[in-house]
DNA sequence: ACTAAAGCCTGGCTGC
DNA sequence: TGCAGCCAGGCTTTAG
């Protein structure tokens, strides 16, 4: 249930295992995680694919190979790499396998069914709408002081739900969204283009420090160079909340109780009082 | 053009 | 112990 923090992570842990092997067979186990591919599409697609990069855009997996290709990898709420022991059997809700040059295999589970790949040619990549619309990275220059106001300008969207929205700001999720908000002191409710220029600016610091400090302690916390998905399954991002999941527990600041709402149909936690307006 | 709600799935937890 | 109902960190599609 990743958010940037944990896909950087993920890429970054795949990088490691990935780089300069190939993708000697593979194969698509349940076709619908990726509906624009056959089966043997994807399998001739890849067999003996040499592994160029592996890079991310917001919450993409991109896996570049040296024949062109690129699999594009969206883990949504509970897709998961992991490399299967010799001779042990398949995860539950294993949807794809990869066998690579040094011989292990690489498997791609989804409890929920939400994930998502599709293999491209390189070349067409930026033109999949899921990558062409997508924000600015929150760490580029271009995640600017004044793009951020022009994507608030004259919005009335309740600011926690333009903070979702990954065409206007790329990799926040629900929890880090609310964590932005307590950290910036804005109400989740308050309509995005009536903050102030000064606490919209504090806000979109607030959010890529959010990131920031989120990819940094889940590195450090990934012990174990094995494990791909790092710590984002043991609920590392939860553990750190300020005042996600903490509902009618005392705000760490001022000691109000932190409330739960409903926005959008997913759960916002915030701070009545430090978060007034 | 915006905004809200439903939908995709499985499984864990809570309360009766 | 069994079962219904609720909840889940993402995103797309449909309806209004």
């Amino acid at each position: 249930m990743p958010e940037l923090p944990e896909v950087e992570l993920v890429v970054r842990n795949l990088r490691v295992h990935l780089a300069g092997k190939q993708f000697l067979r593979s194969k698509l186990i349940r076709s619908a995680l990726a509906p624009n591919n056959t089966p043997r599409q994807f399998a001739s697609g890849l067999r003996h694919a040499e592994v160029e990069e592996v890079w991310r855009r917001g919450k993409h997996i991109l896996i570049s190979f040296r024949n062109g290709r690129t699999l594009v990898v969206h883990l949504r709420m509970t897709g998961e790499f992991l490399f299967i022991p010799d001779n042990e059997a398949l995860p539950a809700h294993t949807h794809a396998l990869f066998e690579l040059s040094d011989k292990r295999v690489l498997a791609f589970t989804d409890q929920r069914h939400f994930g998502y790949m599709e293999l491209v040619h390189t070349a067409e990549l930026l033109r999949l709408r899921a990558l062409a619309e997508l924000a600015p990275e929150p760490f580029s220059p271009e995640f600017s002081r004044e793009y951020f106001r022009e994507v608030i300008r004259g919005s009335r969207q309740p600011i926690k739900l333009l903070l979702l929205d990954q065409r206007k700001v790329l990799g926040l999720g629900n929890i880090y969204a609310s964590e932005a908000l307590f950290r910036a002191g804005i109400n989740p409710k308050t309509p995005a283009g009536r903050l102030s220029r000064e606490r919209a600016e504090r806000l979109r610091q607030t959010a890529v420090e959010v990131l920031r400090s989120a990819i940094e302690s889940n590195a450090g916390y990934n012990s174990d160079p094995e494990d791909i998905s790092g710590s984002y399954t043991e609920g590392l991002a939860q553990d750190a909340a300020l005042v996600y999941g903490r509902e009618g527990s005392p705000c760490f600041t001022c000691e109000s109780l932190i409330k739960r709402i409903v926005q959008g149909s997913r759960s916002t936690f915030y701070c009545p009082t430090c978060q007034r307006r």
